[in-house]
DNA sequence: ACTGGTACATAGTAACGCTGAATAGTGACG
DNA sequence: CGTCACTATTCAGCGTTACTATGTACCAGT
């Protein structure tokens, strides 16, 4: 899609998994393969593998290795209650953007 | 504010900018007043600065100087026929997102 | 002379996502 | 068996952006 995207997707991309995780536990080739179908086209794969390692390492999330029919196990990640407050603040640091934004979108023109 | 918002405003603060400037010519220390005001509490004015200078030499914005009653001479920015462009493909991007934020809000819980 | 408000500028740092590649397991096909 | 394709994770190095922390400069009021 090209660098805009990139950028915004800074700060951001962390909320939308978080979201994603909040909803039901999925491990990192899916949680890739769901952006890519959602019109995220050219997420790297890298990018979310970091992203999860660093959630991990913040303590919003479990993890719990599940063996796969194919390939090399699965590490699936489900979001634990400090998760889940921290989505919650997600949620309002991007509601409080939202709202700026929407007005400065109708006033300024 | 926090480390969030920070993340949040990489490649989003560009777009308030330019929104801002699509209404009306204004220069860097206004600019970060009113942000300020639009409880951005925490954005420091080299920020703004520098986000100027970055648009100006992708130009983006027509510069002007103006001496002022009140200490140096300001930096007056407006947005030109190329930074037009590059606000709707901002708008566009943002529209992107929040939709696909806003699904995800919705179906998430 | 000193303080405070106005106005701009910049060097250094940290965070985050991308690029590009490596590693590794499984199943299918010839 | 060898190789290809798919699944799945990991990592080093890079570019962009915003913050920190200053510094410069001009003017008014005391």
């Amino acid at each position: 899609m090209g660098k805009q995207v990139t950028e915004m997707l800074k700060g951001t991309l962390e909320g939308i998994v978080l979201a994603i995780l909040s909803g039901r536990p999925a491990y990192g080739y899916e949680i890739t393969a769901w952006l890519r179908d959602q019109g995220f086209s050219d997420i790297a794969e890298g990018t979310v593998y970091a992203l999860l390692v660093r959630i991990e390492q913040r303590g919003l999330v479990d993890v719990e290795k599940i063996p796969s029919e194919k390939g090399p196990p699965r590490k699936v990640y489900s979001l634990n209650a400090q998760g889940r407050e921290h989505l919650e603040e997600f949620w309002r640091t991007w509601s409080f953007l939202t709202e700026r934004l929407e007005q400065l979108r109708e006033g300024g023109n």
